[in-house]
RNA sequence: GACCCUAUCAUCUAGUGGUCAGGAUACAACCCUCUCAAGGUUGGUACACGGGUUCAAAUCCCGUUAGGGUCGCCA
């Protein structure tokens, strides 16, 4: 390649690689730090599987004392969309996950091997571009996309290997005269990688979490640079982990048939490959048949799903731990009490299967634990800043009976004793809780006939029935006593047990009364404990239920 | 089509040549109980299939089948 090719090529000055090395100097690292990052693209949307990820990358790094930074990888500038940054670097820290290098919410790069934004490298790229340029190692590319439609519909016919390699990598060998001649034309170009592989021969490429995979070498001539000057996912990936001085690559498992590549390019480069460990990406069952957790299809694909829904921090973190280490769980168990940070996450334990189906029935259980492990201000809290975002007559209804809302969520909440475990997501509460309100419109009494074998006229007698006798400073025991005299008054059981050795005798037990009474408060058969509902509720507001 | 990965209960998985194949979720039953939730006790459910190797296979090898992934100037 001639210099005069070169410089038409690369007509703006480039900084040296030897300048570049010296300002991104080898990371000082004691032996086992490991460093990781999470590398997503800015489209805007921040995927669950993102985050598990990233969770990760983080444990890896800061279980060994590394280091976890964030890239930001928009060399892709049709998918870039403004303010993708906020979306990712809120999504990371709301789970806690933080970078200690990367890219603010505001896009602003921090720490010492920036910019961690890809497209403000493009001069990185393009000196390391020009070097394996001038070695030989990489050549331009005049094919327009028509050209390598054909090459493919023809490789497709004649049952061939897709791609641009051997015979068919037309530019390859090109004459220096005829890459002056185009370039004079003003056609344009992409450089490409001259792949020194050979498809016949193979190699053993070694993954942390798959084991040795036997594969064929890449023979491809890949682009590195694209039409608009920025490197192709696999470049910057080469030049990036290498300054970056990354140790450890943890990326899903659609990467692994691309390591041959990525080794090439280190080889290429002059430098030593990071280790890498592919995880297989999250699945979802559809009409029968898993595949990826999808963008497109799955609403729960989006994290912010989970922000909408109001699930718990706490619970999707625990939900990933466990499906990255299924021992997670067995460590919870024994440490219950412990921040779900201090599991020590085993690298060797990320089970190399198929790829996890997301099983919301696991969450829900965990966030179950997770909710009962609060305290009724930490709930409220929570609520609170769930509904401000998206329920906002909630948000403002909670904040005018603070004290009344968290009383009702402190209902058989025993912290570290048996909890009730029945909230799940925060998205929930407003209808658990709504009967406690004014404003409730209680549904009509006959909608119960087949629950409760007593008309509506006897429920509402049965109410004042026990309204009359009803004292809010009565303890638990003095209060049921009080339930049962309305059960004898009506003909019911005033225990099950003698409902149950003579049912003929009674027209129900017990049971239909507290039922009766609790659907007069509460228009559900199915509530916590009645006498603590009484307790709380305000008396006027019993009186009219009852 | 080529290449790669994977295959244990419904789900997530433990398991690395000798285990009654373990746990968790879900499910069911019972106990407790004013309902529900929780808690307690118990239960059913799995090594994809076919060949090897071996005294012995979920575990090692081969094949079949199934699922997933990749083959872009997307990442």
């Amino acid at each position: 390649m001639t210099p005069e090719i070169i410089d038409l090529l690369f007509p703006n000055p480039l900084p040296s690689v030897s300048e570049i090395e010296a300002k991104y100097p080898a990371r000082q690292l004691e032996a086992g730090q490991k460093v990781t990052r999470v590398a997503p693209s800015p489209t805007g949307f921040m995927h669950v599987g993102g985050i598990y990820a990233a969770l990760m990358s983080e444990r890896v790094a800061h279980q060994s004392g590394g280091v976890f930074y964030l890239r930001v990888e928009d060399t892709d500038q049709k998918r870039k969309v403004e303010g993708a940054t906020e979306v990712i670097s809120t999504s990371l820290s709301r789970y806690g996950i933080f970078a200690d290098e990367g890219v603010d919410k505001d896009g602003n790069s921090y720490g010492p091997y920036g910019s961690y934004t890809q497209s403000e490298r493009k001069e990185i790229y393009q000196a390391y571009a020009k070097k394996l340029l001038e070695e030989g190692q990489a050549y331009p590319c005049f094919c327009a996309a028509e050209d390598l439609d054909l090459m493919r519909k023809i490789q497709e016919k004649q049952s061939m290997r897709p791609g641009y390699y051997g015979r068919f990598a037309k530019c390859r060998t090109l004459s220096d005269d005829e890459i002056l001649e185009k370039l004079k034309a003003g056609t344009s170009w992409v450089l490409r990688f001259k792949s020194p592989g050979n498809n016949e021969k193979r190699m053993v490429i070694k993954d942390l979490l798959k084991g040795d995979i036997n594969m064929p070498e890449s023979d491809l001539d890949v682009v590195i640079l694209k039409g608009d000057g920025l490197p192709t996912y696999h470049f910057a990936h080469a030049v990036d982990d290498h300054l970056m001085g990354t140790t450890h690559v943890i990326r899903g498992d659609e990467w692994v048939s691309s390591v041959p590549l990525h080794i090439q390019l280190f080889v290429a480069l002059g430098w030593k490959a990071p280790k890498y460990g592919h995880y297989a990406t999250l699945q979802k069952l559809d009409n029968g048949n898993k595949r990826k957790l999808s963008k497109r299809h799955d609403p729960e694909a989006n994290i912010v799903y989970f922000w909408e829904k109001g699930y718990p921090e706490k619970a999707l973190i625990e939900y990933l731990l466990n499906l990255i280490n299924a021992s997670f769980e067995d460590w919870r168990n024994k440490n219950p009490e412990k921040d779900a940070f201090e599991y020590p996450m085993s690298f060797s334990k990320i089970s190399n299967t198929a790829g996890a189906l997301f099983d919301f029935q696991k969450l829900h259980s965990i966030s179950k634990e997770v909710v009962a492990k609060m305290s009724a201000d930490e709930v409220y809290m929570a609520v609170l800043n769930w509904a401000k975002e998206y329920n906002k007559s909630f948000a403002d209804k909670l904040e005018a009976q603070k004290e009344y809302v968290t009383s009702i969520l402190n209902i058989e909440r025993n912290i570290g004793k048996k909890s009730r475990k029945d909230l799940i997501k925060w998205e929930d509460v407003e209808s658990d809780i709504s009967y406690f309100f004014a404003d409730w419109i209680r549904p009509d009494l006959n909608g119960y006939k087949d629950e409760l074998p007593v008309s509506e006229e006897e429920m509402k007698q049965m109410g004042a029935d026990f309204m009359a006798v009803y004292n809010k400073d009565d303890d638990k025991d003095s209060w049921f006593k009080k339930v049962q005299e309305v059960a004898l008054k009506h003909g019911f059981a005033a225990d099950t047990k003698s409902y149950k050795e003579a049912p003929q005798n009674y027209r129900g037990s017990i049971i239909d009364v507290a039922n009766v009474l609790r659907v007069l408060v509460t228009g559900r058969t199915k509530s916590p404990d009645l006498y603590a509902i009484m307790q709380i509720m305000p008396e006027d507001l019993l009186a009219t239920r009852l």
